[in-house]
RNA sequence: GUCCCCGUCGUCUAGCCAGGUCCAGGACACCGGCCUUUCACGCCGGCGACACGGGUUCAAAUCCCGUCGGGGACGCCA
């Protein structure tokens, strides 16, 4: 049986942005799903614009996802020679040709006819010089380009994209192409498909935005002989506005970086990027690795384009919501275990950590985050908003304070009256601290709900979160009493 | 401008190929209710779409044509 052999070619020239991301698991995802193998390959060739940085945010971006390769990072630079021996071997076989045009006289041609609104082709001027017309020409130094010549013949060449269909061009459409620059350099469409040939790649799977040169690169494949790939063009990822998306109009929400930064879980984003133009076919929306490789299919991959829902200045969203709630939904779903260790890792990165954590107060710390995970969107919110359990300096939200101290006059002794009965209790639990608090509320003549909320205020600092009598198991009695006898010196802190 | 692709709720989509089971299903968002000490979760309910116009047919979201709309490509970028 023939090999499944796909690849993934970024070109280093920024981070690792959420539409390569989707690219990269659809590729991941075919391979693994049917037992292939995933190359990286480095597509470089354009020195003024890759960096270091942009190909070590790539791999560790692709790392962080989870998208693992079996074959490179390959750098496409590094195979230039090879390159240039295909275009040699091109003109050899008559495949191209030398063209000694220059650049601005292209350029006015071009200009020229889009101002004459007629569609501009090449005009094949130097496709037909003679051998010594050439060797003049290269004796006098004059630079060329080298261009693939078109077959001359009728009809069209056409294909079947696994998404798109059958593809007609017709050859008469199709410009000489210039596959090597004049100074020497190859261009994408010839170095890609001789690597693509040189890895044997068996399937390409890339966005939409390659379907209409796809039939130059099927010219160069039957003139160098090799083996037509099976195409799958997928959609775009367009924004709101329908433009496509690219981190200089959108900035970071763009990379994938972001969603690291912000406390996303990995495998929550891939499980919202992959719903991004495709589907199951079924209700599905969320799944395990296992099952997302056995549901993945070409035939789920949708044909229009789709739009990342991102509103810049958006106050309640900082994403994508259903990218924000598929997160949150893996994140009071996972196994505590699993979610225990990145948390660990986000405290730690706020000083917040502290190692009895995973020795003896593991068990509480497990607890606390099955608590308090519920309400939580990211991995961020447990040392923003989950703050109190971990520390003694927490802020008090405004919205809390208004609503449940600054209400009530009283409030600062009627907190420390409570501070005082749950000092007095022989246990500090659930229940006791409940009835605690519902008699003492009885005995001030005032709604269980005053002490509740304000207590969760003082203790917290937020205005929401569990039950109250959890949290304060959860904290623990000695800090409760000491917090609540600080009430109004808490509550005048700032948000 | 030319060529190509696409067009189902605000967003992601199922359904389209093999027309009827679709006065169009799910998810997110939004609104209301239940639960409740708060918020969230959960559950229940609501709002909300076949771009438009023709045609074929007993029957069209599904097939055909046209219009409009959106996107892509048209580089000595990748």
């Amino acid at each position: 049986m023939e090999e499944i052999r796909l690849r993934f070619p970024p070109s280093p020239t920024g981070y690792l942005h959420i539409g390569g991301a989707r690219t990269a698991i659809y590729n991941w995802l075919y391979v693994k799903k049917h037992g292939g193998k995933l190359i990286l390959r480095i597509e470089d060739t354009d020195a003024d614009r890759s960096t270091k940085e942009s190909i070590d945010g790539i791999i560790s971006g692709l790392e962080w996802l989870g998208v693992t390769w079996d074959e490179g990072p390959y750098f496409q630079s590094e195979f230039a020679d090879e390159h240039r021996a295909a275009a040699r071997k091109l003109i050899e076989s008559g495949h191209a040709y030398k063209c000694f045009c220059t650049k601005e006289e292209e350029e006015a041609k071009r200009e020229a006819a889009v101002a004459a609104k007629i569609t501009y082709k090449y005009d094949r001027t130097c496709c037909s010089l003679n051998a010594q017309e050439i060797a003049a020409r290269e004796k006098a130094g004059v630079p060329h380009v080298i261009r693939f010549k078109v077959p001359d013949r009728g009809g069209a060449l056409s294909f079947t994209d696994t998404v798109y269909g059958r593809i007609d061009r017709p050859y008469a459409d199709i410009e000489d192409f210039v596959i090597v620059r004049s100074n020497g350099m190859p261009l994408y469409l010839l170095c890609n498909v001789v690597d693509d040939i040189r890895d044997r790649i068996s399937h390409i799977i890339r966005g939409q935005d390659g379907l209409v040169n796809t039939p130059k690169q099927i010219l160069i494949y039957e003139a160098l002989g090799a083996r037509i790939p099976v195409f799958a063009h997928m959609s775009l990822t367009l924004d709101p506005k329908k433009a496509k998306i690219s981190k200089r109009s959108h900035g970071e929400v763009v990379t994938v970086q972001f969603y690291r930064d912000h406390g996303f879980l990995p495998w929550a984003l891939v499980n919202f990027l992959v719903l991004l133009g495709w589907s199951a076919g079924d209700d599905r929306e969320i799944f395990s690795k296992q099952e997302l490789i056995d549901a993945f299919s070409l035939e789920g991959l949708t044909k229009s384009n789709a739009i990342f829902n991102y509103n810049k200045g958006d106050e309640k969203f900082f994403t994508d919501p259903k990218a924000i709630n598929t997160n949150a939904h893996y994140l009071r779903t996972m196994k505590i275990e699993e979610l225990a260790p990145l948390v660990r890792e986000d405290l730690a990165a706020a000083g917040l950590w502290n190692d009895d954590y995973d020795g003896e107060k593991k068990a509480w710390f497990l607890n606390t985050l099955e608590l308090i995970r519920g309400r939580f969107h990211t991995i961020r919110d447990f040392a923003i908003m989950g703050r109190s359990y971990f520390a003694d300096e927490y802020p008090v939200m405004d919205a809390a304070r208004a609503k449940n101290i600054d209400k009530h006059e009283k409030i600062g002794e009627w907190l420390g009256l409570l501070a005082d009965r749950f000092a007095a209790l022989a246990d500090f639990t659930k229940e006791s601290s409940e009835e605690a608090t519902r008699v003492l509320a009885e005995e001030l003549g005032i709604k269980p709900g005053i002490l509740i909320n304000g207590a969760r205020t003082i203790v917290t600092g937020q205005v929401a979160g569990p039950g109250l009598f959890e949290i304060l198991v959860a904290i623990g009695r000695e800090r409760v009493v000491d917090r609540l006898r600080r009430c109004l010196e808490i509550a005048a802190r700032a948000e």
